[in-house]
Order: C-alpha cells, then sequence, then structure tokens
DNA sequence: TATTGTTATACTCTATAACTATA
DNA sequence: TATAGTTATAGAGTATAACAATA
C-alpha cells in the first residue's frame, strides 16, 4: 500500500493517453518538413540515436516491426532524411543513416522538444527541476514495468 | 540549454514509445477478464474514476472520441462490467457506472498496476520515491506539452 | 535452417459523418 | 441551434505472412 505508487500510476496514465503522445508528437513535427509526422518520428530519431543501423536491429530497439521501419525509412529516404549503405559485414542488410538534411530535421525536433520541456518547467525552482531530471531517467531504466 | 530538460526528453521518449505503453497495458490486463484489454482500460478506469459519467463527458476525459466510448462501453456492458442508467437531468445522456464484476475487476488493475510500482521502485530510498512522486505528478499536470 | 529487406494483406484502434432524440 | 448516443464508413498505424537473397 504506497501512497507514492498510486500517485506515480495516477500521473503515468495521464502521459499514457493517446492524445498526449500523439499531441506532443504532432505539435514537435508541424512544419518541421513535410515528410515527417509523429508516425516517423521515432524512425528518424531512432536512426539518429543508433547511428548507421539496419531496418531489423532499429525495429528491435523501438518496439516496431522490420516492415515497418522498413516502410518508414523508404519514405524518408524518398524524402532525403535518410540515405542507405551496404553492410560491408552483412550482404542482407542495409544500413540506414541520416542525411545532411536528416540531421538538420533532427536537431530542430530536438530542440523543439528541450524548448517545450524547458516552457513547461519556466516556473519549477532549479533543485526540482534537477531532481525530477535525474529521478525520472532512473524511472525509465529498463527493468520491471 | 538545460541539462534537465535534455534528461527529462530523453526519458518521455522512452515512455512514449509504443512498446512501453501497449507492453503495461497488456501485462497488465492479460488474464483479469476476457472482455479488458489495452483497449477497454482506458475507459473502465475511466467509469471508475469519474464515477456515474456519460459518454461524451468521459470522451472528453481521456481523449477519446465519444463514438469510441459508446462502442467500447457497449461492449462492457454486455461483458457485465459496466451498467447504463438514465441521466435524471438530461434524457438525452446515458450514465455509465460500474457494476459490482466492475469494481472488482479495476480494483485488480489497480492492484496490479501498484505492486507493478513497487516492484519497480524496490530498491529506492523512501525519500526518492516520495519526491519523485510528488515531482512527476507535478509535471503531468495540465499546462504546456 | 535462419535472417534480411520488401511487399501484400489483414487487423486494431480511432476519427468523421450522418442519423434520431432531446435540450 | 446545439448536444447526447449510436452506427457506418474511412483513415492511420501496425503486425503477420510470404517471397527472394544471403548467412
Amino acid at each position: 500500500m504506497s501512497t507514492a505508487a498510486d500517485a506515480i500510476a495516477q500521473a503515468l496514465g495521464v502521459l499514457l493517453q493517446r492524445r498526449f503522445r500523439s499531441g506532443l508528437y504532432a505539435s514537435l513535427t508541424d512544419g518541421v518538413h513535410d515528410a515527417v509526422d509523429a508516425a516517423a518520428y521515432p524512425v528518424l530519431s531512432g536512426v539518429a540515436r543508433l547511428g548507421p543501423v539496419s531496418a531489423a536491429a532499429l525495429g528491435t530497439q523501438i518496439g516496431l516491426d522490420r516492415s515497418v521501419v522498413s516502410r518508414r525509412a523508404a519514405a524518408l529516404v524518398t524524402a532525403g532524411l535518410l540515405t542507405t549503405t551496404a553492410d560491408p559485414d552483412d550482404a542482407r542488410a542495409t544500413l540506414l543513416s541520416l542525411t545532411s538534411e536528416g540531421r538538420r530535421v533532427v536537431k530542430a525536433l530536438r530542440m523543439r522538444l528541450v524548448a517545450a520541456i524547458d516552457a513547461h518547467l519556466a516556473d519549477w525552482p532549479e533543485g526540482q527541476r534537477r531532481d525530477f531530471a535525474r529521478l525520472f531517467a532512473k524511472f525509465v531504466e529498463p527493468g520491471t514495468l
């Protein structure tokens, strides 16, 4: 019977609402680039985070089937945000990388997200900001849940 | 240029991954009741939280269109977890309430979620648990984001 | 035999639109 | 007029299955 767990459960419920996720991603991606929307976001930022990566490996990391990654990536390649190179170690695989335009878009998205969070925490005392950032990062570490 | 916002942005990205949401809700609802899955969860817990409530009002609160709430609620009524009563103040509206079976299921789901969070925080110092719960609740308060 | 990328297909969830009844 | 609930329809996003190529 934990009051902390109760409060966390409730807060988690808010974040996991579809409205929160799609609303946040839609506002982040709106107007940044024609080919980037809430669905393309995880693929694009995944490639940014994981460097040259195959569709199968990226899918495993971001929780999408390789077929979905393949289709999204193809659209981002057409749009000039991703590029493909042959994997020198495995002729079956194709590695996905950001183009310079892709890097520009990822950077813009990242800045928007950080700016939105900064604005949201504008009136928080610095100590609380720091504490929350540290504890939130710890909370999402792999493990239970 | 905020280190805190950077860390929060990254943690948020983890929580908003589809895998996290569907995985959590699937594990919570698995085996609890045939009619309850990840899609029914928000409707059922919404009725639990908001008491007798109309489909339109519930939809507004949980971020779903009333048509979706209507369909999900109908299934939950058929399954014996929800019951409908006429709104004495508005003959257009139908109020959704939990049946005793619905209360049992909601209680079980709630216990599972709290238990999962408690287990996840098992090795956290009590002070950190309390701090995180408080700051996390504050973070999800309506506003920017 | 297993895995990669790709494509066609089906499934799940949701929003939109249209309808009737009531405010 | 506006809003409630309902239903049919369409849309978005994803997973599954099957294929050829490579491991």
